[in-house]
RNA sequence: GGUCCCAUCGUCUAGCGGUUAGGACACCGGCCUCUCACGUCGGUAACACGGGUUCGAGUCCCGUUGGGACCA
């Protein structure tokens, strides 16, 4: 009977976004740890807003982060039903009252509470009024909140909080149109699906006494509550568009890992010690909710990077090879076919880049036979003094008999010893030649995958203008 | 405005009455080196402020200030 069912709850009125994600990790997290059930449940009761788009997003982001839920989805548009039988029982019960005051009564009382220096909150006009029975007018739902006595929410997280319950008004759980209310709602489903801990932003505490006393009021048993601190952007304000990329698919087109993601994710408002690499199941082993922090976190762009980085070298890189294909595609490039080949690229590049998109724009000279070349670094490299070397260079690579590393790196050898010169001498114009610049990874490696043919094809361009002459592969020793 | 929450390097954080206040990102410098990286070694940098409690406070209590959430 003590079976752990967390939940997530998000409303599809946009994508999924950091915090959204990360409450949807702790929930999944505590859950999977207890041998519980991790139930998704989508809050669409905002028809207007809510989209397909939108759910198809959040539902999309989960997978792409692992994070399996084992219930759902359930979609509270089809449950209003569920919700006005729940109303009608408070009703019957007395613990709610139909209210019968319009919004433009309201809104007086309101202006004329706050003109007094009260608080705008109902005034419970309708709490004890019995409508005759012929009445017509419009009415909503509200609840019979208790005057006297405090509630008091012991949060997972945030400890103990009191609240005085004359400070809470009497919340409408049912509007005059037939909608119930997303408090009402959200705890009747709560109700309903046996949630027994609900993981969820900071920015529900001060709905939570009202929501507790609803789960009094149906009797049912009250769920463990945990309040995760919001995530801030640079400026310490709430995270949104102003701080550029907040949605999980975002991170996503720029080349971010979902166990980079999730690592970060973790570790922001929690932490073990002083670790900060976790892997899947290493959270799963250490996380605890009880030891996340109270406070709001920025969120550090940087360090979500430095992870990237950290995972993209780890990966194997055939696997790598697998993810950085679409990101070739978008590029433009032309995908190569050999699955193979593209993982050894990949290896080249991998302690280079910070992200899938960093990667891929590193590959160019890879992917592509149109070098841009770098007109800096060709009239510093590619002189009438280094061009001999370079030469030196194609001749030897075109003889060779293996196409490999260790050969690759002994025809540099011999040309070096022949000039009398270090491998910076004769590495960077080769470089240049086949890359277009002075930057790229080790040049034997370069040489390696780039493969023969497109090696020498490269060398020979750099080699002819000034050269006048014309190289061919197949006539050289 | 009311209710509530929060407060250690720039950032994420460790700390749970006695520490040279630790780690990580970022930043700066050395080493490594065919370029760029990786790696490695080192450095700069924090307990918001004021009162208590205590032999002793980053740690406990109360204020102040500063952030934030919710309601309107």
């Amino acid at each position: 009977m003590n079976e752990v069912r967390s939940r997530f709850a998000p409303s599809p009125t946009g994508y999924l976004h950091i915090g959204g994600a990360r409450t949807a990790l702790f929930a999944f997290l505590y859950a999977k740890q207890h041998g519980g059930t991790f139930v998704l449940r989508i809050d669409d009761t905002d028809r207007q807003r809510s989209t397909q788009e939108y759910l198809e997003d959040i539902l999309d982001a989960l997978r792409w982060l692992d994070i399996q839920w084992d219930e759902g989805p359930y979609f509270q548009s089809e449950r209003v039903g569920v919700y006005q039988a729940a109303a009608e029982r408070l009703l019957r019960e007395g613990k709610a009252y139909r209210c019968y005051c319009s919004p433009e009564e309201l809104e007086a009382k309101r202006q004329a509470a706050m003109a007094a220096g009260r608080k705008p909150a109902y005034d419970g006009t309708c709490r004890d009024y019995h409508p005759f029975p012929g009445d017509t007018r419009s009415f909503t739902v509200r609840f019979k909140s208790p005057r006297v006595g405090e509630t008091v929410l012991e949060d997972v997280i945030k400890g103990r909080i009191v609240f005085q319950n004359h400070e809470l008004d009497d919340l409408i759980l049912v509007r005059s149109d037939g909608m119930p209310t997303y408090n009402f709602c959200s705890v009747v489903d709560d109700v309903e699906l046996r949630i027994s801990h609900i993981v969820r932003g900071d920015d529900h505490v001060a709905n939570t006494p009202r929501q507790i006393l609803l789960f009094q009021a149906l009797e049912a048993p009250l769920p463990s509550f945990a309040h995760l601190p919001l995530i801030l952007g640079h400026d310490r304000a709430p995270l949104s568009k102003r701080h550029g990329a907040t949605a999980v698919r975002a991170y996503r087109e720029l080349g971010y890992l979902p166990d980079a993601l999730v690592n970060f994710l973790a570790r922001l408002g929690w932490a073990y010690g002083d670790q900060e690499i976790f892997s899947r199941a290493e959270l799963l082993a250490k996380f605890r909710l009880e030891d996340v922090g109270k406070s709001a976190g920025i969120f550090n762009a940087e360090k979500l990077q430095w992870l990237n980085f950290h995972y993209l070298k780890e990966r194997p890189p055939a696997q790598l090879a697998q993810e950085v294909k679409p990101f070739i595609v978008r590029k433009g490039y032309q995908l190569p076919g050999d699955d193979a080949w593209l993982a050894r690229m990949v290896a080249t590049l991998q302690t280079r880049a910070k992200t899938l998109v960093e990667l891929v724009e590193l590959a160019h000279f890879y992917l592509s036979d149109e070098l841009a070349y770098d007109p800096k670094a060709v009239k510093k490299f590619l002189t009438p003094e280094t061009l001999p070397l370079v030469r030196q260079i194609y001749r030897r690579l075109a003889a060779l008999p293996v196409w490999n590393e260790q050969g690759i790196e002994q025809a540099f050898a011999e040309v070096m010893r022949e000039a009398q010169c270090p491998l910076g001498k004769v590495a960077q114009p080769v470089r240049v030649a086949l890359t277009g610049g002075t930057v790229s990874p080790g040049i034997f490696e370069v040489i390696a995958v780039l493969g023969r043919e497109r090696t020498l094809a490269r060398l020979a361009r750099a080699l002819s203008p000034s050269e006048q002459e014309t190289l061919q592969p197949a006539s050289q020793p």
